[in-house]
Parts: C-alpha cells; sequence; structure tokens
DNA sequence: CTGAAAGCGCTAACAA
DNA sequence: TTGTTAGCGCTTTCAG
C-alpha cells in the first residue's frame, strides 16, 4: 500500500521540474508507523506514545516535511481562512479596517484571503450580478475557499443575501447592515445630521453635500442626515447644492469629490460650504476650490467624514468613525460564529460617529493651532 | 460507486447543522453522466458533445453547483493563488503596493492571500526563526497554501533563502533584492545621498538621520547614502546626529519617528535638518518638532522617504518610490514564473527614487506654493 | 465523445 | 496506543 505511494518519489527523479513535497507517507515510512499516527501527532498531540511521538518528529524534521494545506482542507473540511471582501483592497479607509481584522486574528492560526473586484471598470458598489459565477463576491463563496466572510461595504440585496445564507457560511458586515447578519457599522445618518449641523451652527449659508451617485447605503445615510438637517432649521434642500460623484471604481474618493466639487463650483449660487461623504472626497473637494482660487475655510468651509490619519495632517473636519475597532469587533464576533455551531442570535452594533473639529470648517481648534498635528496610534 | 456519495445527503439529514454543498456526483447523477464529463465541461472546454455539455451546465444551475475549491487545489496541485507576506499589512506604503499587485492581478482569475506578523510585539523587521513552523512565513510557505510568493520588505537570511527554493515555489522580492530571486526595489542609498545632498545645497549645517535600529537593507542603505552625501561635502559623519527607531511592529512607523526626532532633539547641538527614512517616521518628525515649539522648516527641515499621498498634503519633501509599478511589475513577473515551468534567468530591477521638493525643506516649491494639494491618480 | 478508476495528501472512525 | 480503511471532491490518464 505504501509501495503505490512511493511511486511519486520515482516520478520526480523522471521529471525534476515538478516539484513534488514530502508527504505523510514518507514520514510515516521513515518513522515505521503508520499514516495515521503521523496524523495524530501533528493534530490530536494526544492518544499517542511519547516514543512514537518523538520518532514521528525526527523523521518529520529530517524529510523537512510539512502538511499540504489543499489536502487538509479538503479531509478537514475546513480551511481556517476568513476572507474579506470589499470594493477596493487599498483604501485609506479600509486600511485602517484591516489593522483592526489583523489584531483580532493575531494567534489565532487563521489566514486572511483579500476579494477585490478583478477590474477596475466595474461599478464597484454595486452588486455583482448574483448569477455569474466568476465574480470577486462569487469566488468568495465559492465551497472550500474559506470558513467565513467579513463584508467591507458591501451594499446587500436580498437575492445576495439569500445566497450568503445558502453557503451556511458565518459572514460579518462592516459598514454595512444587513437583518440576516451581525454587523458593525457607524451611524451615518446621524454623522451628516451633525456635520450639517455643524455647519450650520459656525453662520454657513449655503450648504452643500457631495455623495455618490449609485446611492450605496452609508452615502444615501449621510445625504439623509444633511437633508434632515437643512430641513430642522427650516431650510429647503436645494438640488442644485448637491453633486454625486460617479467615479470609478471608487466614488468616495479623491477624485470623485473632486469632480463633483467642481461640478458644484460651476453653478449658481455656489455653496459656501460643503459636507462631503467621505474624507478623501473632501480631500478632492479642497483641491478643487484651491483650483478655483477659493481659499478654506475663508470661501468654502469643508466637512469629511471618516478621520483618516490623512485627514488630521491637512486639518479637515469630520465626522469620526472607529475603523480599526469595527474591524477587530467584525473578525471576533466572525471567529465566535465560526467556532459554534449553532446560531446565535443576530445583532447589529451601530457606532456614534464623533465630530472632529479641525480648520477646514472655519474654526480654530485649540488643540490644533499649529497644523499639522498627529495622533500617535500604535500601529 | 454513486451510492455511496448519496449518503452525503442522507448524513445531512441527520444533521442539519453540518452543510454540505452539492458535489461532482450530485450532477453527474442528474445530468446522467460521469463525473469525469462533468470536470469536463467544467474545465476543458473541449472533447464534450453540445449536447451533453448543455444537460450538465443545466444540472449544474439547478443544484447550484460550485466546484469545491480546496478539493481542486488538492488534485490539480496548485491554488490559482498568491500570498504576500509583509512585516505589516495595514500601512500606507504597502497599501501603495498592494494597488499595484490587485491591477496586475486583475482578470487572473488569481485569489490573494495576505501574511502577516499575528503577534505585534514580534519584531517584524527581523527574520523569523526559518526552524518554526507556524510564523506567518512559514505558513505561507506551507506546500498546497499558494502558487508563488510576493516577499515585500522581508530582509532574506541565506537560510531563509534555502527554504524558499527548496519549496520551488515562485518567488519576487519587492522593496528588498537577493541574488537568488526577481526583485524590484529603488535604489535607497541613492535616495538617501540625495536627500542628504539637497539639504547640504540649501545649507543646513546639522543634519541629522532618523533610522531603524535593526538595520533592514533600505534603512542601512539610506543610512549609507546619507553618510557618504556627508563625506562628500568633506563633512564627519555624527553619531549623536543619527537616531534610531525601534518601534515595535514597525519602526517605520509615525510614532518610531516621533521617539526618534524627541531623542535627537534632547542631545546638544541639535540637528537643523533631518532626513528621514520614511515618510511616517517624518511625520513622527514634525509632530516632536511642534511640540517641542520647533517651527518647520525655519527651525528644523525635514526630508522623508516614500511620497505616500499623505505627504503631498503634509508638505512633506521627499524621495518618491514608485510603489504601486513596483506591485504591479512584481506580480506580473511572479504569474511569469509560475506559468512558465522552466526558471528563466533571475534580474533584479531597481529604480531611481525622484526628490520631491516641498515646503519641510525650508523650500517654496512652484506649483504647490497653497498646500495643501493633490495628485489626482486613479484609484 | 464518454466512462472507469486511480490518485492528490490528509483526517477520522472503527477495530484491534 | 496504534493501524486499517474509507472517505473529502475533484482531476486525469487510459480504455473504449
Amino acid at each position: 500500500m505504501l509501495a503505490c505511494k512511493r511511486l511519486r518519489t520515482q516520478f520526480i527523479t523522471f521529471t525534476p521540474l515538478l516539484f513534488v513535497s514530502t508527504t505523510i507517507y514518507d514520514i510515516a515510512e521513515r518513522a515505521d508507523v503508520s499514516t495515521a499516527t503521523v496524523s495524530r501527532v501533528f493534530n490530536d498531540e494526544s492518544g499517542v506514545s511519547e516514543d512514537t511521538r518523538q520518532h514521528v518528529l525526527d523523521a518529520a524534521a529530517a524529510l523537512n516535511y510539512r502538511p499540504h494545506a489543499s489536502a487538509q482542507n479538503l479531509a478537514r473540511q475546513h480551511t481556517n481562512q476568513i476572507a474579506v471582501v470589499a470594493p477596493v483592497v487599498a483604501n485609506y479607509f479600509y486600511m485602517h479596517v484591516m489593522r483592526g481584522i489583523q489584531h483580532a486574528l493575531a494567534d489565532r492560526d487563521m489566514d486572511l484571503m483579500v476579494h477585490a473586484p478583478a477590474n477596475p471598470q466595474d461599478r464597484i458598489h454595486e452588486q455583482p450580478d448574483p448569477k455569474s459565477l466568476n465574480t470577486y463576491m462569487a469566488r468568495a463563496l465559492q465551497p472550500g475557499r474559506n470558513d467565513g466572510i467579513l463584508l467591507l461595504s458591501m451594499p446587500l440585496t436580498d437575492e445576495w443575501a439569500d445566497r450568503l445564507a445558502e453557503t451556511s457560511r458565518a459572514v460579518v458586515l462592516v459598514d454595512g447592515e444587513h437583518p440576516r447578519f451581525e454587523s458593525f457599522a457607524v451611524d451615518s445618518r446621524e454623522g451628516g445630521y451633525k456635520a450639517t449641523q455643524h455647519l450650520i451652527d459656525r453662520g454657513y449659508e449655503r450648504i452643500g453635500h457631495i455623495t455618490v451617485e449609485y446611492d450605496p447605503p452609508p452615502a444615501r445615510y449621510r445625504r439623509e442626515g444633511y437633508e434632515q438637517a437643512l430641513r430642522d432649521d427650516n431650510r429647503a434642500v436645494q438640488d442644485k447644492l448637491i453633486a454625486a460623484s460617479d467615479e470609478r471604481p471608487f466614488a468616495f474618493s479623491e477624485k470623485g469629490g473632486y469632480r463633483a466639487m467642481t461640478t458644484l463650483l460651476g453653478r449658481k449660487p455656489r455653496p459656501d460650504a460643503v459636507f462631503a461623504a467621505s474624507d478623501m472626497q473632501a480631500m478632492g473637494a479642497m483641491q478643487a476650490a484651491h483650483e478655483n482660487d477659493l481659499r478654506v475655510p475663508e470661501d468654502l468651509a469643508i466637512v469629511g467624514f471618516d478621520d483618516l490619519e490623512l485627514s488630521r495632517c491637512a486639518g479637515l473636519t469630520t465626522l469620526r468613525q472607529p475603523a480599526r475597532t469595527m474591524g477587530t469587533r467584525a473578525t471576533r464576533t466572525l471567529l465566535r460564529r465560526i467556532e459554534a455551531a449553532g446560531a446565535p442570535p443576530v445583532s447589529s452594533t451601530v457606532f456614534s460617529p464623533e465630530l472632529v473639529v479641525r480648520r477646514t470648517c472655519g474654526e480654530r481648534p485649540e488643540s490644533e493651532a499649529a497644523s499639522p498635528g498627529f495622533v500617535l496610534r500604535d500601529q
């Protein structure tokens, strides 16, 4: 029986290009035990005499043995991998979230896969077609790929939610919400309200807004908060003060904000303040203002949303999202669901975004007069 | 034979908690063909009559079939996954590199794993012990985990290089170099030289340097460039003008720069200019300067290394690394090596870092007088 | 064009 | 404590 396994060793002699690593059979043979025993010393730890265990370990060391991940995954029926799927991998906000994820993964013997749209042309914030099989989303859902999925800012149609539930895999949402899944997000509506309220308090007259065209939930709620604040102050919501970014692949980007701001500045009357749906958009808006010889905040006040590190050095007034914390908590929850066979009740935790006042809203914050200043957080 | 596979369906009835997805056997049965045929329609595309192919596809659709990734990986002996291993996942520089990686992966049907040290206490820039089996590095090397590895800023001892070569897997280095592997990096020594030279040209007298304690190659070369520039100007290299960050997990960080700068400012004579080994360190240094009531650049000039987006808005003079390009090119090379069975000659490509002058070095760059300004790159 | 069957490397009952 | 053996789900010769 072992003989048939030995063939592989022959094989490698004939085609040296194809590398074959040493297997459990090789070390079973060398340690003169069964493969089951070898497997045991590499897993259970228990039920193996100290003597044979040492033999096995020696053989493994001598042959430089490492278990084959795919084989383990197949046999165990789980992968010890979790996936994060997001509209863009490399983005400031997600970077902060990833820090939290990594933190929660520490010492957990779990690996991390990242899935993001391959084609930058896609309107990634829109849900890919659930039918299509090769989207980044579909890949993450493929059986045998991971034990659980972290969805970052992914809007969920019911169709997709069904698909996710069908796979009966652990799923946790970050910066998103759905009744069927655990979620961690900031109250975007509250944030939009606070931002706008602040601008109102500061005496601005024509408060504009930069949003996202395809209207993903976070952007939608921020806009709703903006509109509510206006109404609560007995102001009308004016379409001409609102511009939407349709930048691809990521409308929350700098470039999107730049374009939207440019649009806004081309209309009459010009806004004298703007609340942007993201910090990066706010950055782009500042750039646009500069190009139009408008000073920030004298001619145009700006408030963003996120509170990236970058925003601090730019002196941007913004609404803080606890990105890292969200990542950590979401991951912990995911891990718990993966481990717990049953299905504990779903809860959604919502954070309250905190207004961080800096200079782009026309205020001179006491502590940060001499910008740039930095918070020293741990990596 | 198919009968034994059917058991699984029974099984699921008894233990509904364990989810079992539909397999190739299920659809073979339904379409009344062999599993080989099913496999063929999902792979080859060829050698199957249009008729049966349609049957199979119908059955697959009806049963909502998706191939099991682990099983494919095991049978095919490759995973269609590449891994990136880096000292920190979520870091500005790596984020830019990741953009490039993602870009190169577009439409390639490849997935991305990220491996980074689990324990933030580790001195991650030092090589983990090649003997230990459960480090992030070892995990990336496990057989059956990936088809190729991208090493970001990972210093390579010969021992590790051996281990890597042993697995005969495709390996490409980014921001690092080793004779045995393909690599993409910036000439750090040249960068250090240029930075220092610039400061000399601007008339600074006591030019300090912030480096990294455990002396990873990029930091080492930057320091060497710094020292060389000093010597070429007939100046002595003074230890008291150099401070090393030993911040963990990542000494190139803001916090590391902050601490090193604080140390430097505690010594006499104080430097009147500082070249930091990274932009984030430079940011920390600026913070330290502010806390000591020193104005930048009047009292202290600062030059960084990287040219992150953030640096632009901070007005930081720095040396630009083409991070995104490095990511893209490295990934393309990796993919090529994975596909090509043979071993094409190893080449190492070195980019020349470009000096980007902004205001922290006391210069008033023409184009960016009204900072913050931003480049509008695509996401 | 299609099917039978032997793996891929490991795990986990079940028996001994 | 250890070995036998039947899978995990898919791929891939090799016949037919």
